[in-house]
DNA sequence: TTGACTTCGATACATACGGCATATATGTAT
DNA sequence: ATACATATATGCCGTATGTATCGAAGTCAA
């Protein structure tokens, strides 16, 4: 506590303990982009906007938008998925901040990512507004959290425009690390669903599969589950028990 | 990509497909904080800054600074410890994103933490500056990701600024999960160590004992650990063996 | 009705790993 | 030299996961 003199200030950094009023300094854009997942059919599937306008004319985008002044990031978010997926309700997280000065080239964005997961039948019908949507490739080999491929229903690239490359794989890197010790998988699936299904959701996320025994056992065990005592429909095939995720009732 | 008419426009959403100019929205200050963490003592340890101007004079807040316009937020964030802590090259990390309206009581304020990782020494080093440093007291028992009891030297609490101690909070949160899966407990330790030293510092973290033989076990089949023949000196008992954290040269 | 077929779901067993106890090694202090 | 403290190695056991096998429960076709 005592004033002792600043000892070589470090390379002219003057603002050590300066009094410091926010509205003194730089002002930015902040946008929120909305990486909407969904998995079925083998891939991760996510939402995209075409862009019509430069930059990146004929690419799409992420759903996203600026912040507002009365908002929280997270009611922005919310916002964006509302105006542009018509979707209320769904789970939705932070997953981080890319501020590179260059990243929209027109002035500089702050942009605050977070992602959000659906079950198919909700993906569908979002998707048939006017947004596309496109098929996450990832690369099951190697490090994940770099940019991934993202292709059309066809099979061929969607390019992106401005990093968003960069947020979807850091979308799938964040889901993939949660998939074991966060109840996520279940946000990825309708009200009811056989253990199959779980494991194939658990399977698109991971890029691998995974053992069908042990994961029953691992899945039963941890007490997230709920037997409905009613069976899958439908199927050529013995139907299989349907559960529901346990809301933290039981137990 | 037919221009089929919008259906009820969801709640007066109008900017959608909308081509939105950057510079036309409301513009926000960035602010980055990091907090700066040690292990020792039993106990984590955090770099605070006391402020002696309205709002939250008399308590402590994180070193921070505003978001300067040609920067990267990493960029930032090493500045703000290279000023604040006279700190360079240490493991730095982001956070979370955090933009509540009411954080800041002078204006909006966007702040993106940080979170950084340093040895005891170093930390002692940035301490002796006119900044001020505080344990972290988290409770052992029950979630972590709030806000934490933050104490001086003789145990005294000392209030955080702003929402600064959801900050810390979330920093113990995210260093806990990432204990076990990243390399991160060998920067919040020296050149060299002993396998006691780091069982001590994840137990620190952890807050809580971990098992001795269990944790050597994995640590030395975990393949980062690199013995360096030397032995620790100036301990009236056998002195353990010093390990460095193997670069992924080997293998 | 019956049998082939498919998937569900249970059981048994081998293996890997962490928690735990104990024994031995290797240094310092007296 | 002896006592002592800690490091380090080894074995045991309970638990969780990987793997193989088998009966159960449906559909479908003859």
């Amino acid at each position: 506590m005592s004033k002792k003199p600043r000892e070589s200030a470090a390379e002219g950094e003057s603002e050590f303990l300066a009094s410091y009023d926010p509205s003194k300094y730089e002002r930015f854009s902040v946008a929120v982009d909305v990486v909407l997942v969904a998995a079925f059919e083998g891939d991760l599937s996510t939402l995209l906007v075409p862009r019509d306008e430069h930059p990146f004319k004929g690419q799409h985008a992420l759903p996203g938008g600026f912040l507002r002044k009365d908002e929280t990031l997270e009611e922005a978010a919310t916002r964006v998925l509302r105006s542009k997926a018509n979707l209320t309700g769904v789970f939705l997280e932070q997953l981080y901040t890319f501020g590179e000065p260059g990243r929209d080239p027109r002035t500089r964005v702050i942009s605050v990512a977070y992602y959000a997961l659906v079950d198919e039948a909700r993906f569908r019908a979002a998707g048939e507004r006017a947004v596309r949507t496109g098929r996450i490739r990832v690369p099951w080999e190697g490090e994940t959290g770099g940019p991934v491929k993202v292709v059309d229903e066809k099979g061929r690239a969607l390019p992106l425009a401005f990093d968003h490359a960069d947020i979807v794989g850091m979308a799938v890197k964040r889901l993939r690390g949660k998939l074991d010790y966060a109840p996520v998988g279940f946000q990825l699936l309708g009200e009811t669903f056989t253990l199959l299904e779980l494991q194939r959701v658990h399977e698109t996320v991971l890029g691998r599969p995974v053992n069908k025994d042990s994961f029953r056992r691992r899945m039963l065990a941890s007490g997230q589950l709920e037997a409905t005592g009613r069976a899958q429909s439908g199927v050529d095939h013995r139907p299989a028990e349907l559960y529901r995720f346990a809301r933290r009732s039981a137990v």
